[in-house]
DNA sequence: CCAGACGTTGTT
DNA sequence: GTCTGG
DNA sequence: CCAGACGTTGTT
DNA sequence: GTCTGG
């Protein structure tokens, strides 16, 4: 599962390195971005990239309570396609979410420690495979977001069984492009390859989510 | 037919 | 909106 | 994901 | 214990 992660970069990294057509929503360097906050995604718009914030929690447009948008914060890999809260969403609006690291906790309630996986190059990014929705209430429109989860890979597996589903550099076209068939998207929901990201414990400050500094980074 | 759910992880 | 349960 | 609240009436 | 808020 994915419910903790960071963007600590600044704009010029990110429009470089998606080829980003604006950064104007980037806020600056995040280190503890947490579900319901307003996350920064790619979307393909008109043969662009195009940053945009979502709302952290897959609302979707027939909700008639935004309170779904509490348990819609990760979506399974496995069942993406088929469950009808994703489904629509699967097929016709994805998002790459941009990170540079994500956090796990390891062990049972009661007793969990946080860990955090990083690219081992610090040039590079994580690319989230995401999902995105459009929820009108009244005359707002609340825009959101979820990150497809799947089965940890091995770097992964000893702290937890779930983690974000990655999509490679060579894939995010087709990934963005609204009009790729499910068949050719099912394939790249397997877990990423270990090889090229890290994993160290840091210390229960990343717990709270209003801790958002460097604290976050620290190892235990 | 209408009513009600639509989700995840982890633990039991 | 669309599916499941009654 | 974790942290923190979880309630009422009436008064400031 | 369970829901809401960040």
């Amino acid at each position: 599962m994915c419910g903790r992660y960071s963007l600590v970069c600044d704009a010029g990294h990110l429009q470089a390195y998606y080829d980003l057509a604006n950064t104007g929503v980037f806020a600056g360097p995040r280190f503890n971005i947490a579900p319901t906050q307003q996350v920064p995604a790619i979307v393909a718009v008109n043969g662009e990239r195009h940053l945009e914030l979502f709302h952290w929690g897959l609302i979707p447009s027939w909700a008639d309570d935004s309170k779904l948008g509490y348990s819609t914060i990760n979506a399974r890999a496995e069942t993406v396609g088929e469950k009808p809260a994703f489904r629509a969403a699967f097929r016709h609006r994805r998002c790459l979410i941009p990170a540079d690291g994500f956090y796990e906790w390891q062990g049972e309630k009661g007793h969990k420690h946080p860990w955090r996986i990083e690219p081992d190059n610090r040039d590079e990014f994580f690319s989230f495979a995401g999902l995105w929705a459009a929820w009108e209430s009244g005359a707002d429109v609340i825009r959101s977001c979820t990150i497809i989860a799947g089965p940890a890979n091995l770097l992964v597996q000893p702290i937890s069984d779930r983690m974000p589903v990655m999509v490679p550099r060579e894939a995010w076209a087709l990934w963005l492009d609204p009009d790729t068939g499910m068949e050719a998207l099912q394939p790249l929901l397997k877990p990423p390859p270990a090889e090229g990201m890290r994993a160290y414990r840091v210390g229960e400050h990343v717990n709270n989510p209003n801790h958002d500094d460097p604290a976050c980074l620290f190892p235990a």
